[in-house]
DNA sequence: ATGTTTGTTCCGAT
DNA sequence: CATCGGAACAAACA
């Protein structure tokens, strides 16, 4: 799914291309959950008009002029997709608003062929709610090393298992998790208690200059497709991979370790990271 | 057929 | 009561 250099493309693409819109129509699957409940959201969202669109950790916030916001979370595979026209038929859409601004009109479709991910309006009260389940951005400009080593200590687990903890730092999936260690010369399975200040402030260097390049490279779209941005294009971070999905460590040429750690995929090199 | 998959949440064990 | 780790959620693909 969207880490979160996918989700800011996204926000990004959508405030320069719907802001000022409004949602003429929309259509809901009954085969999706949808918060509170399908009635109540397209009630709720027709004929409002799309203030802003923000980010919370890997969630898209669109902010309507009543003080509501519709939310996505796009999870493994969800999709937000941006079409000019009803042409393009788009596989698993549960979500379909037709927007307009006085001048064109565009359409914005919901997909997740696993149907994890979330749709819903929410009110400021359950934004809050939402705010509060995460621990900081890892872009936040004001998370210094400090502060994040004693959060990444505020639980006992490995290191791998805290960065992907969205209640202790929020934004990176397993993909970011995995290079950022390897970056950092800390292997995955390093229990945070005995990680030092300096190994804690060459992680969040890591973290946060791979999470800016991939912004950079519009994320990555791994080979089953299921990450592209709003206009159905793939991102180019995948190119730039340091050790995800690599056979041989790029710096010693050493075998890289492939395991499960928490049921995800993690590569690593034994030589490198310790 | 079996084993994968970019995430999150819930439930049981400790 | 708090914390941790594994299973479950569901679908497509190799």
């Amino acid at each position: 799914m969207p880490e979160l250099p996918e989700v800011h493309t996204i926000i990004t693409d959508l405030k320069n291309s719907i802001l000022g819109y409004t949602i003429l129509k929309s259509l809901a699957s009954d085969r999706y959950t949808i918060h509170p409940d399908k009635l109540s959201f397209i009630n709720g969202i027709e004929g409002r008009t799309i203030n802003n669109v923000n980010r919370v950790a890997k969630n898209i916030l669109l902010e309507l002029d009543n003080g509501r916001y519709i939310h996505f979370h796009l999870a493994m595979t969800g999709r937000l997709l941006l079409r000019e026209d009803t042409k393009t038929k788009d596989n698993w859409t549960h979500l379909a608003m037709k927007l307009g601004n006085g001048q064109d009109i565009k359409y914005l479709k919901f997909t997740d062929m696993r149907m994890f991910g979330k749709i819903g309006l929410v009110d400021e009260t359950e934004l809050t709610t939402i705010r509060n389940a995460h621990g900081p951005d890892a872009l936040e400009s004001n998370l210094t090393t400090d502060r994040f080593l004693k959060l990444i200590k505020s639980k006992n687990s490995n290191i791998k298992n805290i960065l992907l903890d969205q209640a202790v730092i929020s934004g990176i999936g397993n993909i970011y998790a995995t290079d950022a260690l390897f970056m950092a010369n800390i292997n995955p399975h390093t229990k945070t208690k005995v990680i030092t200040s300096n190994q804690a402030e060459k992680l969040l260097n890591a973290i946060k200059t791979i999470l800016s390049e991939s912004i950079q490279h519009r994320g990555s779209t791994l080979p089953d497709r299921m990450y592209v941005d709003i206009f159905g294009k793939e991102g180019t971070h995948q190119k730039y991979f340091r050790i995800y999905m690599k056979e041989k460590c790029p710096t010693c040429k050493t075998n890289v370790v492939v395991e499960k750690i928490s049921g995800r995929s993690t590569y690593y090199c034994p030589t490198c990271q310790f």
